[in-house]
DNA sequence: ATGAAAGCGCTAACAT
DNA sequence: ATGTTAGCGCTTTCAT
């Protein structure tokens, strides 16, 4: 691969100067139709094509956007289920590819994957013009010096309480009140008033604010309300939730009458761990999830769980972006609830039809 | 946002060079331990992250890889059945990023959205190290001068016979393999004999494949082989395989045995228009896809079709990509053909059960 | 181990 | 309408 042409062979082959070759590229009217010509023609033959670096670096500006994502490889998903699962951040990129593209932006995606000083926003964020950041992907310190320079909106995490971050725009989901009124459904509608939350180890806010709205359900129906999620697993993986399913069936005093999880993946593998028991459900145990992955409508029995717009987050990030880039940059930061749809199938005992209901926001 | 910081910047604060800035991001180990962390420590104050465009422009190589493909949009589409159709490309897009992880290399996506002299591909070519292209997203001759620049791979679409285009590397599936087993299938297993295949307007080869595959199995088996599609839809959406479905059943004659779709999209339209008529699937007409969407195994009856490893394709993509940009600039042009499996569902009178058979390749 | 200086390929004034 | 000329922020010899 011989070294690419450049302005100054064009030029030459062109007869022109360099200043007009970039500027038949930048602003073609302000050329003559007939030199033009001549500069896109040596061009072709010359196979030239402008180097985004030398542009970017030129004109401070890239048109792109970028996100960075945590590596969220789960182990226990084979490819043939992976096929299905289709995890949070590929909505999150389809719907910021989809609107970065109708602004003209193409999209830069990375998932984290720690390395010395170079860390992986540090170079996602000196290719963009701005990007996006799933919670807890990356160090609040490292956003916080970086914001300071170019757009960052934060996605899916809450605004972090009167730390250095309250300067981000923010995007986040419905949580508190959709796992509420999912808590609110199981309890009233369906009856039941033993209800076990499995959530995570690890502190995240979003399954911190659904145990909370689980919670809240449960003091307004007058239900006992356990101070603590009744199992943490390790990771919010299938394998996981086929764990927590079977420690609360060997409980003392028999499984609960719901499993309430923090995620569909926990679900979708308490309700394998469930059947392998023989235990039925909806029959002798409800359980729900949380995201509305694909997967879930695939599991029989199909899986009642809230639903979050993760593609709408993808495009108002974007759009979030682009504003800040349109001179609204000195504006106060904007923070995002997205409302979120409780999806009731069958594993709550609602029946194979299903229902939604529109929650929160 | 005022103008970020430099090494220059870093460089005074820290009381070195910015030879030396330089040196504590590419090569830590080359400066004083105690210099090293009195320009990391000025970096962190001043909010400083290298510019990946002056980067790349210094050291000729950006770190990037890129994927360009055509805008799939489909409008028939909902919001709601887009979630589990999750398109090829986003398939690739995963595949991709998950093995350009692997090999430190951020990806760079964008969807064809033609513009003047500034085509989509520059765009992209512009900005990465070497990126692959869904066929048919760009111009073949604008692919042609690109490619004797950088290293490119076409994905999906078969290597254009004696074009200028045999020097690319080019991956694609078992279309004619694949289509020849199901239809086999359709005729020995299920003694169907008089098939419909369902293709599209334009001249897709991939489409093409799969027909000459459909036309062998036909002709191995002594039936009758029309020389051309039944149909050519104008789109290969849902609504399009309706329509298909549609004027099928109206010719004179009634309807075909089967339909055999060159997509799945199509097939689930014709799905719908089949049962909107109360034609039986597969008791009166079987119904085919291709391609082996999450959707597919939604709908009822679920869908048999030959799965694509879309997913293995962008990991493949990436694994030459990387290769050439190793020093293999030189090779010869590799040419892959992935193997494609055909999953026996419902439509086609299977019964409930999935069963798949390896194809091809 | 560190510094000085020459580009990398382009854009954007400013001239003409 | 086109040419001249500075940079843009970094990497990279080559010195020291």
């Amino acid at each position: 691969m011989s070294t690419a042409p450049t302005v100054y062979d064009v030029a030459e082959r062109s007869g022109v100067s360099i200043a007009t070759v970039s500027r038949v590229y930048r602003n073609p009217d302000s050329v003559r139709a007939q030199t033009r010509e001549r500069v896109l023609a040596a061009a072709r033959d010359l196979g030239y094509v402008p180097s985004g670096n030398a542009r970017g670096l030129a004109s401070r500006s890239t048109g792109v956007l970028g996100l960075c994502f945590p590596d969220y490889a789960d182990p226990d998903t084979d490819a043939e289920d992976d096929d299905a699962a289709m995890l949070y951040s590929d909505q999150i990129i389809r719907g910021m590819e989809r609107a970065a593209r109708r602004h003209g932006y193409a999209l830069l995606i990375a998932a984290s994957l720690k390395g010395g000083p170079e860390s992986l926003v540090a170079k996602v964020a000196g290719r963009v013009d701005g990007f996006a950041v799933l919670a807890r992907t990356v160090p609040t310190e490292e956003l916080e010096g970086i914001s300071r320079r170019r757009p960052v909106v934060m996605l899916a995490g809450p605004r972090e309480e009167g730390d250095h971050l309250d300067h981000l725009d923010h995007i986040e989901v419905a949580n508190f009140d959709g796992q509420r009124e999912l808590t609110r459904h199981l309890i009233e509608d369906h009856g039941l008033r033993r209800l076990a939350f499995v959530g995570s180890a690890e502190e995240s806010p979003d399954v911190g604010a659904r145990f909370q709205g689980f919670l809240a359900a449960c003091r307004a129906a007058g239900v006992d309300a356990p101070e603590e999620p009744a199992v943490r697993a390790a990771m919010m993986t299938q394998a996981e939730g086929a764990r927590a399913a079977d420690a609360l069936c060997d409980r003392a005093g028999g499984p609960p009458q719901a499993l309430v999880c923090a995620n569909d993946q926990m679900a979708v593998g308490a309700l394998h761990a469930l059947e392998r028991r023989g235990v039925a459900v909806p029959g002798d145990v409800a359980v729900t999830g949380f995201d509305g992955i694909p997967l879930g409508r695939l599991v029989r029995p199909t899986l009642t769980t809230v639903r979050q717009p993760m593609l709408r987050m993808g495009e108002e990030a974007v759009e979030l972006l682009v504003r800040r880039l349109g001179g609204a940059s000195a504006a106060d930061p904007v923070s995002l609830m997205l409302p979120v749809t409780v999806a009731r199938r069958a594993s709550c005992g609602c029946g194979p039809e299903e229902r939604t209901v529109a929650i929160g926001a």
